[in-house]
DNA sequence: TAGTGGTCTAGACCACGGG
DNA sequence: CCGTGGTCTAGACCACTAG
């Protein structure tokens, strides 16, 4: 683990333990500095990370401050790493398992039209649907995959498993009526509202390794962001 | 302005005139500190901050390679500069521009109840309506608001006219269901789908100046986001 | 005007990718 | 193994905030 990485969960366990809220000051980077001995640059990017995180705010000249911290039952709509982490009692229908090549505007966003593994999945919390997904998996990069590992977390597969790196993604995203055969999944009815996303993943080295359509369900999903404009 | 800003539009120019796509790379870094004449670090932050915008990406080892870019006439949702320059031939009309103490989930929000001016506007494109828009300003953060500026860009003013800089926000988002006055102003029925968000804006100094109401016209707008999990 | 964060440099060394 | 990006340091100087 990097130095910075360290440096940025202690000073995230020291926000927790101090039970800072939106507004309280941290040390300032010279304590950080003699804290935890390391240099300028490393608090630098601790705090970076931290920003980007959206848990902290620098001002310059006076210093770094602790975020509002964001509400429960939001998901993050630009957080990388899937929200299965943040799901209660979280679980998942595979609807349907099987090898073909993705449709036209998939392919595109892919760069490529090879065979894939395309999985239409069901998600609910506490037993309420709230995301119908379609994803396709190019074989060639995604070797194997299983409704068994589709059940559970496939980004946390490719991670742990496949020890892939994911790194960013492109997502388009808008709101329209359901058709009849998506509402039924969702428990919902035909023209009732929905969010659509097409989101594109990439791994570290910029290979596209899955697209993918999530319809979510309108009264079982929301969402939030926390940007920043921060650099460094 | 700063020199890794100077150096990022360099790089941004260097990508557009040599016809740069997805997976094409940049010059090396080492080469990048020749060409302009600038220390390591300083190149890092350019490419930072091209990171952060989506741009590009970095593979250790390899390079740094351009990402694909993104779609005409989608909004960017994370984006704090608004989205006032990507619009086509966007107008405002203002429809109600009063004093007034914000409801009680919008004070939560800006951490005080004091009076702000509120302002009611229905935003086009092309003519289209695309979001109505519900904005609390305290009065003590922003002394001065006038209609004729609320028909423009209200952000710009901040910036431009009060010298404010915009930091961070925090959005809460959700679909549902278009109420019936709602529905007159987007010129779309009740019932149809929307997209609302609560959003709250933030100046550098860490002080809530804005808090919005945004509902969207779902046949109107259409949204991006291009994430990276990068850090310097 | 003191203190704090921000920028920038030079340079050492590490870690990863690909031939 | 070489080339590339990544981490980290020490330190000089700048820019802003707040008393």
């Amino acid at each position: 683990m990097k130095k910075y990485e360290l440096v940025a969960d202690k000073i995230k366990v020291y926000i927790t333990k101090n039970k800072l809220h939106h507004g309280d000051k941290l040390p300032t980077i010279t304590e950080l500095m003699k804290e935890y001995q390391v240099g300028k640059s490393t608090i630098l990017q601790a705090i970076t990370l931290l920003t980007q995180r959206g848990i902290v705010y620098k001002v310059q000249g006076s210093g770094v401050f602790v975020r509002p911290t964001g509400r429960d039952g939001y998901m993050s709509l630009t957080d990388n790493a899937g929200f299965a982490h943040v799901l209660k009692d979280p679980t998942t229908e595979v609807i349907e398992f099987a090898e073909k090549r993705p449709p036209k505007p998939l392919c595109d966003y892919l760069h490529s039209d090879e065979v894939c593994y395309f999985i239409k999945r069901l998600r609910r919390q506490e037993g309420k649907p709230f995301v119908l997904e379609e994803s396709y998996y190019p074989k060639s990069i995604i070797p194997f995959m299983s409704k068994e590992i589709a059940e559970g977390s496939i980004f946390d597969y490719i991670k742990d498993g496949l020890k892939k790196e994911i790194r960013f993604s492109d997502k388009y995203m808008r709101v329209r009526k359901l058709r009849a055969d998506e509402a039924k999944y969702l428990e919902l009815e035909e023209g009732d509202p929905c969010l659509e996303v097409y989101d594109t993943f990439y791994l570290a080295n910029g290979t596209p390794f899955d697209s993918s359509k999530l319809v979510y369900n309108y009264q079982n999903s929301k969402f939030y962001d926390q940007s920043s404009d921060d650099i460094i």
